[in-house]
DNA sequence: ACCACTTACTTGACTTAGTCAAGTATCAGT
DNA sequence: ACTGATACTTGACTAAGTCAAGTAAGTGGT
């Protein structure tokens, strides 16, 4: 499913800098701790183990990156000093699981105290919102270049909030204009559809479906009310990113769901042919092609389509 | 003007889990670069030297947070080897401009192809957006953390491009509900505007100004045309980010300057009276308040205002 | 049950990296 | 010319980390 690309040279030069940016910056962050009886890696496994319970040397070598030999000395030390004590686990007289003591706890206080002062500290030069950019920022990173853990909750629907509608017409606006060289004026359709829809929105006929992974939009759907029997679904996407999961079928369902306890007559949508991914979710729900006919739109000659299904 | 905040508990975990997260990931890249001759301290040293030219110790022990007794012995043992050479500056017989003999860049060279590589290794796992939302989140973090050296251009001025008007949309809808607590209808009446204006626009009387600030979007501003000789401002914002740059009184001039080109007579516009410091820009350049009445919208009793210029 | 192979640590013998304090030479201001 | 900084340098350390070899315990195949 990776696409390969050449990453480009400034892509890598900007990764590089980060790199050396943040060295420096853990570098000064690390200063700070110093101070304290803790070495940079001992204060890591402290952490490491005032938060995680039933951690083996070895686990501990694996997550930190550290060195085995110097990772039992360093243990060891630690055991001597009353801040862990290691229990020989049932399955594996090899192993010990490892766990702070008390005295251990006491010790490690104070150092993540500092380290959270610290931090605070550098927060509090930033305004609330530049906050939470550097920590959304940081999530990303971390998402990105993490073990990429698939999140428990694949995604989740709810209601539409304020700052949706615009960012849908943002990501559908570049999506289409990247993947079929659609020009400004698909993203224009977009801003009067999704306007009209809030301003005469009628919460008993209408409705929206926002899907949401990670705290991020990846898929939305709107259904009108046309006429007594009629509704029209617009605006399935999903983000190219969130594609696989099953999010544009889900969404079409709860469309269709919501349309049969409404007990509308009849499910209609738009759309042009060389949408195909939508296309094939439609029929594999049961729509069928009305008719279709070629337009020019969006800078580009299409193909438009009206599917319809029978409730 | 930086406003302080209780940090909030869940931002400072967050920062310190990135930190403990890219520690690991530093610590990585550098296994990588341990088979090399060099050590991470001298490829840094090293790095440094290759890029920057005239360099002392002390811009180096600062720049890099090394101990000064020990980047001298470094440097010494660089220079024996022929890596470096040291002049003294012509300025101050202490000092000595340090600089990479060829031999010294031949050394670096494999070095520097090896991190490169071991980026471009990294960047490859991710899909082209993904690397781009990577680099933007890095070049966010460094931004907000680093000593936030004022960009030479504080801003500059572009027409409208795709993906723009959903994203003012998005962030108008987001600031007026945090900032006045408007609600939705406010982003769709945003929506429905800009909407419009990119279906109708009218490049021979119309225009759009976008405000962008290190590739992102602060501001914007547009002016239709109303009738011959009446254009209307609309939708002036800047981030608050960006504010105290003079944005907001440039776009105004803008649209000022070219109503007056276009040989408009009138420049009129509509706002709110709780947008007070955009009253002060339109006081401030002439606009005079024609009349102004309660209304309710976007879920708050309001005072409108119609503000015009006779230009 | 036994053998070969792996894993989970441990230990000894190192090297490297970094620190700290006390120097020397030079400069900047008065 | 004198005072107090600055820009290194050097000596004497300690801490931090590495590497290879070893031991005890598990795992899988026959």
């Amino acid at each position: 499913m990776t696409i390969h690309h050449q990453p480009g040279k400034e892509r890598i030069d900007a990764v590089r800098g980060f790199n050396r940016f943040y060295t420096r910056q853990i570098g000064l962050l690390d200063e700070g701790l110093l101070k304290s009886a803790f070495s940079l890696t001992e204060a890591r496994v402290l952490y490491e183990l005032a938060h995680r319970d039933g951690l083996t040397a070895t686990d501990l070598a694996r997550d930190l990156g550290l060195d085995p030999g110097y990772l039992s000395r360093l243990l060891k030390k630690f055991e001597e000093r009353g801040l862990v004590e290691r229990v020989a686990t049932q399955t594996d007289a090899r192993r010990s699981s490892i766990t702070l003591t008390p005295g251990g706890r006491a010790a490690f206080a104070p150092l993540n105290q500092g380290s959270h002062d610290q931090v605070a500290a550098l927060l509090d030069r930033l305004s609330a919102p530049e906050q939470d950019r550097l920590v959304k920022a940081m999530q990303t990173v971390q998402r990105l270049l993490g073990e990429s853990a698939e999140p428990k909750v694949p995604y989740m629907l709810r209601p539409l909030q304020v700052g949706d509608i615009g960012w849908i017409i943002h990501r559908q606006g570049l999506l289409y204009a990247q993947e079929y060289g659609w020009d400004e004026t698909y993203e224009a359709l977009v801003a009067e559809i999704l306007g009209a829809f809030v301003k005469s929105y009628d919460p008993k006929w209408e409705r929206s479906w926002i899907a949401e992974r990670e705290a991020e939009v990846v898929g939305s759907v709107f259904l009108v009310r046309q006429s007594d029997a009629v509704a029209r679904l617009r605006l399935l996407y999903v983000e190219p990113s969130a594609r696989g999961l099953g999010i544009g079928r889900r969404l079409v369902e709860e469309c269709i769901g919501f349309a049969r306890a409404k007990a509308y007559k009849t499910l209609t949508l738009w759309t042009n042919d060389v949408l195909s991914s939508a296309r094939r979710i439609y029929e594999a729900a049961g729509f069928k092609l009305a008719n279709q006919e070629r337009h020019h739109a969006f800078g580009k000659d299409l193909v438009g389509q009206n599917w319809s299904l029978e409730l």
